[in-house]
DNA sequence: CATAACAACATATTTAAATCTATAGAAACG
DNA sequence: CGTTTCTATAGATTTAAATATGTTGTTATG
């Protein structure tokens, strides 16, 4: 065990009447806690999706998306990317469930999949 | 004027009965388009709130804190984290505007400012 | 089927975030 | 007031994301 911060909780809990001997109890409690509020895996899915709306750019694309789908090359014209850039981002975008593609001949247009996501954007701006 | 651009832009627009002299002026509104959906102030805000929800320990922050505050020990002592990363973390979430601090003594508590954001967060998982 | 055009991918570089180590600041307490 | 305890900050290191360059895959077209 963690005998340092053991005591530091000890500490931290005499301020509040515990008895001694139930810090062991109080941190198992704490770590109990730390897993009950939701398992690792979820925790790492939300990541991915927060990560995906963690850019200017691609809220911008985002934003974009809502109004018209927009291929890879009007994408690029519209934020100044290059052509790679741009493909990086959208591809962030559509493994993150944000967008989809669909290919029409040479071109490839994104769109978004539930446009829902805007509402979510609109709720922090 | 990006001639590349231009040049792949009037390919696009020549499948849809765009006349030729109308490619700098789709570029121009693309352009606008792109600026309309928001300004840059409002978009670099939201991408630091939503890089401050991308990462699986401030998720899992966040939630403990729905149930009740907690002062860094306590954060450390579940997450199991160094105080110093603890410290930052809760400091990023301050700093985009999620939980507020208390000092008590020598303890600072954390606590969420808008309970909703967990509401945000629910709609993800 | 050879070539041109659009997009994607692989790899390297740059830039930013997360973590660690060491130290400083603030409150409590003898 | 000197010391201990809790938290924050500074600086260095590690790790991950964003961007650039060069190349490949895919579709259309002469």
């Amino acid at each position: 065990m963690n005998g340092e911060l053991e005591k530091r909780l000890k500490r931290l809990l005499s301020c509040r009447s515990y008895k001694e001997e139930d810090v062991g109890r109080y941190l198992r409690e704490l770590r109990r806690f730390a897993q009950e509020v939701g398992d690792e895996e979820s925790f790492r899915k939300m990541e991915r999706f927060f990560k995906a709306l963690a850019d200017s750019t691609r809220l911008r694309i985002i934003k974009m998306l809502e109004n018209r789908e927009l291929c890879v090359c009007e994408v690029m014209a519209a934020l100044d990317l290059t052509q790679t850039n741009a493909s990086y981002h959208l591809n962030m975008l559509e493994r993150a469930g944000i967008v989809k593609k669909t290919r029409r001949g040479k071109w490839v247009f994104y769109s978004l999949v539930k446009p829902e996501v805007t509402r979510l954007i609109d709720q922090i701006s």
